[in-house]
DNA sequence: ATCAAATTTCACAAATTACTGAAAATTCAA
DNA sequence: TTGAATTTTCAGTAATTTGTGAAATTTGAT
């Protein structure tokens, strides 16, 4: 399989971004290529499309597997393994959230709590203590806001987005008279 | 300077996160170093405190200035530059965030941008180029929302996040009745 | 201007991470 | 079962990244 150009390059800056990223930049590639492939591919087209060995497309596709970036599929009268990408991409951005959440920050979460709970000894430890509940609670507050946003259809995350800082008014009515109410004008 | 050992771990494990995100371990570790410290450090005393070459000190304040998460100052009467870490939690992260979305995201959106002007001249890149469609829009989306949401002040940010999936009730305002207005229960 | 203190730069060494090819393991059709 | 097709593992090498010490540069007090 040869790349056109277009996806060729599109392939090549997800490569560089992967390394500004925690990902490896053949990862990188392989996500991209399944992303824009019109149909599944197996590992050794993939290695063929991007020039990379066999083995090394193995082990970029058990780390795409790992972080639930890839579905697995078999077509009728072929024993090999085809990857795709999910379709939906707000369902990709969801699972790339929650496996990052997971990765990234419960363990540092966990790490905060655990300090919390140690009697403070002297002044700088208690210093040290105040700061890291304050980085607990920032960062518990807005996980737990992703978590619980997470429910929400779709559309309605659309229309939140786009209504942008304007959220601020009709928070406000929380506070105001519900005579405020009648006139909405959107954008 | 010697750390107590809540300061240690707390420094370690921010090290080792460091590297499941971009941030290089040593880098890490100094930046972990500077939030949780009372008083704003020089270069020799976070070398020391953390058994790093003074050089690699130099280097590693070079990259967390180049992200504006350290702040230099001068004590009265000391030549010696000293750094610290904004107070505001709120604001780091804001800092964070944008420095993020500059260097991981808008160069893939301005990428997709080009990508999406090209005239396909195959299937495949028609597909390609529907795909490149729906991630650009989903992205813009995302971080144009993010850039709006950075108006409101802290405590409005808060209220929405403490509000989480509850907004959607907010939201249907715009399509029903005023009548429903009156009975806020809120947690 | 001079000089010592402080900081930065940079070439190299050390450490880590990425990639490969060969071998091992698994899968499935016959 | 057998064995060919396919996938995975893994030891070794290649490539990259990280960290150091020495030298160069900058800074500011005298």
């Amino acid at each position: 399989m040869n790349l056109t150009p277009l996806v060729q390059s599109f392939v090549l800056h997800f490569g560089e971004m992967g390394s500004h990223w925690g990902i490896n930049r053949t990862v990188g590639q392989m996500y991209a290529l399944l992303y824009v492939s019109e149909k599944p591919l197996n590992a050794d087209e993939m290695a063929e499309a991007l020039g990379f060995s066999r083995s090394n497309v193995s082990m970029g596709l058990k780390e795409l597997t790992s972080w639930r970036l890839v579905k697995l599929q078999h077509l009728p009268g072929d024993r090999r393994e085809y990857y795709s990408t999910p379709e939906d991409v707000w369902a990709i951005f969801q699972t790339l959230a929650e496996e990052r959440k997971k990765r990234e920050v419960d363990p540092t979460l966990t790490m905060l709590r655990g300090a919390l709970l140690e009697t403070p000894s002297n002044p700088a430890d208690e210093h040290a203590q105040a700061r890291m509940a304050e980085m607990h609670d920032l960062i518990d507050l807005t996980t737990s806001w992703f978590t619980d946003i997470q429910r929400l259809d779709v559309d309605t995350l659309k229309t939140l987005m786009k209504l942008g800082s304007q959220v601020q008014k009709f928070l406000e009515f929380k506070q105001k008279l519900p005579t405020f109410m009648g006139g909405s004008e959107t954008p």
